[in-house]
DNA sequence: TTGTAAGCGTTATCAG
DNA sequence: CTGATAACGCTTACAA
C-alpha cells in the first residue's frame, strides 16, 4: 500500500515536484543530470503516475469505450482484437461492454459513459435500438462515437460496415444458382441496418430471379434460441418448406442447423443453407457450412486508427459523416452446393 | 463541450458546492427540499459526475482490470460475461486486456494497472508464463488479484479452476474403454498449471489401465498453428499413429480435427478425440465432438462476486489464499465412441 | 535550469 | 442544515 507519487519522488530528490513531474515527462527544459536521477529513483521504487490525476488534469482518459451487443460471437470478439492492436501502440485502454442486445442496457452503458470516462466510444448497436438519442447525447457532449456493422445510420459520424447489400445478393444468387426455389431469410430484427441491407439483396436478388416470393419467407426471429427453433420447426414440418436459407447472423444459422437435423432434413440435399458468420470452424461442420465472413480484425483497426488519428494527432484529423465499406468473403462450402 | 460541474449546478441554484454534492449524493444532512431542487436542475443539465476527481480523492476507480490470453475463444468470452454481470449490478467497470499467450506482453499490461488504474485484477496467465514476478508486484501494491483456469499456483490469493486433474483421468478413461490403445496428450505448455494438472490425469489413467506408456505420445504444442499442423501429421501418418487423442485445449483439437482430415484417416474409426472446450455448436461438427466443458460463467461470476465482497463491502471479506474447484462436465458424443 | 503556486472536479472536515 | 476550505496527484504558467 505505498505511495509512491511525485511529491514522495521530489522528497526523496530533494527537488522541487514540478521539476520531477518535468523530467518523468523528459522535458526539454530540465539537464540530463538531473532527469537521469529523477529517472533512476522513479525506476528504483517502481514509480507509476496516477493516471485518474493525469486525467483529471488533462481532461483526457486515454481510454475507449467499446459497447458490442454479444461477447459470444467470433465477429466481435475479432473486432475488438483489431481495436485494440491499434490502441495500445498509443498507450490506449480499452472498456468493453456488453448490451447483450438491450437497447436499455445499452443506454445504461451510455450514461456511464458521459461523464467524461472515456475519450471517444466505438459500437455496434444492439437489434432493438430504433431511436438514437442516447446517442446522440454523446456527440453534444464533444464525446467521439463511431460505428461498425450494426450502425446508427443518420447519425453523422464514420461509419464501418461491409458490403451487406451485395453479400446478400450474391449469397442469394449462389442459392438460385443452385436450385433453389424458395429461400428464406432469417432476420433477427428489422430495426438494424444490417439486417435491412442484407435483406434489401436479399429481396433484390428473388425480383432478379424467375422465382415468385412471398412477404412469408422473410422470417423475423426473436432473441430466445427456444423461440425460433420452435418457429423453425414449424415451416420444417409442412411439405411446403423451404429449400434455401439465407440467414443474416451466425447465431439463427446455428439454430436453424439443429432445427434441420432434428426435423431429419439433409443439408444441402433437401434444404441449402447461407449464413452471415465469421466461425472459425465452419469447414468442420456436418456439412461443411457456407458463410459470408466479414473483415473483423480490420475493421477494428480501422476503427481504432481513425479514433487515435482524431486525438493523439497535434493537427486532430476530423471524423467524418461517411460510411466506410470494407468488403466480406462468400466462402462457399458444401452446406449450400448440390 | 459543456462542463456541466458541480461547481456550475452551485452558481445556478446559488448555494455552495459542497452542498450540491452532499445533495446528489442523498446525505442525511441535506433538507428534502434542497434535495429536490439540485437534483431537479443535475436532472434538466443531464449532469454527471467526474469519474476521474472521484477516482482521485477516494483512491478508487470502480474498474477491475481482466486478462486473458486470448480473445476468440468461447471459454473466456463466457468467463467476462460472467463478470461482467456481476461487477456491473455494483457500478464497476471492466478493463479488458489480451495477452496474446505473451508473457512480456502482459507484463506490459499488468505495469500498466500499476498506477491504480483498476481497483482488482481477475486474470488468466499466459501460456509462457513461468516466474510470477510480475503478478507479486501488484499485491505488493495492495491491489488485489485473482486468478481463474491458468493460475499461478504459488500466489497466495484465491484461485478458480475446474477438476482439471479428474477431468483428464476421465476423458482417458473414456477413451481407453472405448478401445484405444495408443492415446496421444496435446500441451499448450508445460508451464501452466492446467496443462500439468489435466496431464496428470491422463497419466495416472493411463499407469492405471494395462496400457503401456511412452514419453513421446505427450505432444509439445507451439503457438503456431502451422507448426502444429505439421507436427501433428508427422505422427498421423505413419503406421503406428495414436487410436485417441486427447486435447488440453480447444484450439489443439480443432488443428488436429482439420490434421486428420487431411490425411484421410476417420474419426472416431481411426482416431477418436477428445478435448477440453467450451464451443457451441461441438455437437454440429462432423463428427460430433466429445468435450470436456468448463462452466465458465459460473466461474466468472464466482470471480466477480469474490471481489465485489472484497471492495465493497462495509466489513470487508478478505481475499483467502485458496483453490476453489468448479466441476467441468463430459460431453460425450461420437468422436469419442466407437 | 529549477521552484512556486494554481487548478482540474470531488468530497470530507470543520465551522457556523 | 449549509458554507468555506483543503486535499487527492498531476501538470503548467509564471517567477526566480
Amino acid at each position: 500500500m505505498t505511495k509512491i507519487n511525485i511529491k514522495y519522488l521530489a522528497e526523496k530528490l530533494k527537488m522541487a515536484p514540478s521539476t520531477v513531474s518535468r523530467a518523468l515527462n523528459d522535458s526539454y527544459e530540465i539537464s540530463e543530470a538531473t532527469k537521469a536521477k529523477v529517472m533512476a529513483l522513479a525506476k528504483e521504487l517502481n514509480y507509476q503516475p496516477n493516471p485518474y490525476a493525469r486525467s483529471l488534469r488533462a481532461h483526457k482518459s486515454r481510454t475507449i469505450g467499446v459497447i458490442i451487443p454479444e461477447r459470444i460471437n467470433n465477429f466481435f470478439a475479432q473486432v475488438i482484437d483489431g481495436i485494440e492492436e491499434i490502441t495500445q501502440q498509443y498507450g490506449y485502454h480499452l472498456l468493453v461492454y456488453n448490451s447483450h442486445e438491450d437497447v436499455e442496457q445499452e443506454k445504461k452503458i451510455i450514461s456511464y459513459l458521459l461523464g467524461g470516462r472515456v475519450d471517444a466510444i466505438v459500437m455496434s448497436v444492439s437489434s432493438q435500438t430504433s431511436s438514437t438519442e442516447h446517442l446522440e447525447q454523446v456527440q453534444k457532449q464533444g464525446i467521439p462515437i463511431i460505428f461498425f456493422d450494426r450502425i446508427a445510420q443518420d447519425m453523422p459520424t464514420t461509419k464501418f460496415i461491409t458490403n451487406d447489400y451485395q453479400s446478400g445478393f450474391d449469397a442469394t444468387r449462389h442459392l438460385i444458382k443452385n436450385g433453389c426455389r424458395k429461400i428464406y431469410f432469417l432476420l433477427l430484427s428489422k430495426e438494424i441496418t444490417i439486417g435491412k441491407e442484407r435483406l434489401r439483396g436479399y429481396l433484390d436478388a428473388i425480383k432478379g430471379s424467375d422465382l415468385p416470393f412471398k412477404e412469408e419467407w422473410v422470417i423475423q426471429c426473436s432473441q430466445d434460441e427456444k423461440q425460433n427453433m420452435e418457429l423453425f420447426k414449424s415451416f420444417l414440418y409442412p411439405m411446403d418448406r423451404p429449400d434455401g436459407i439465407l440467414s443474416s447472423v451466425e447465431k439463427l444459422a446455428i439454430t436453424a442447423y439443429h432445427a434441420i437435423k432434428q426435423t431429419r432434413l439433409s443439408i444441402p440435399k433437401d434444404i441449402k443453407l447461407i449464413t452471415f458468420s465469421n466461425m472459425k470452424i465452419a469447414d468442420l461442420l456436418n456439412p461443411p457450412l457456407t458463410t459470408i465472413s466479414q473483415p473483423a480484425h480490420e475493421i477494428g483497426r480501422q476503427c481504432a486508427k481513425l479514433l487515435m488519428n482524431n486525438l493523439t494527432k497535434t493537427k486532430q484529423i476530423p471524423i467524418e459523416d461517411k460510411v466506410i465499406t470494407i468488403p466480406s468473403v462468400l466462402q462457399i462450402r458444401s452446406s449450400s452446393e448440390p
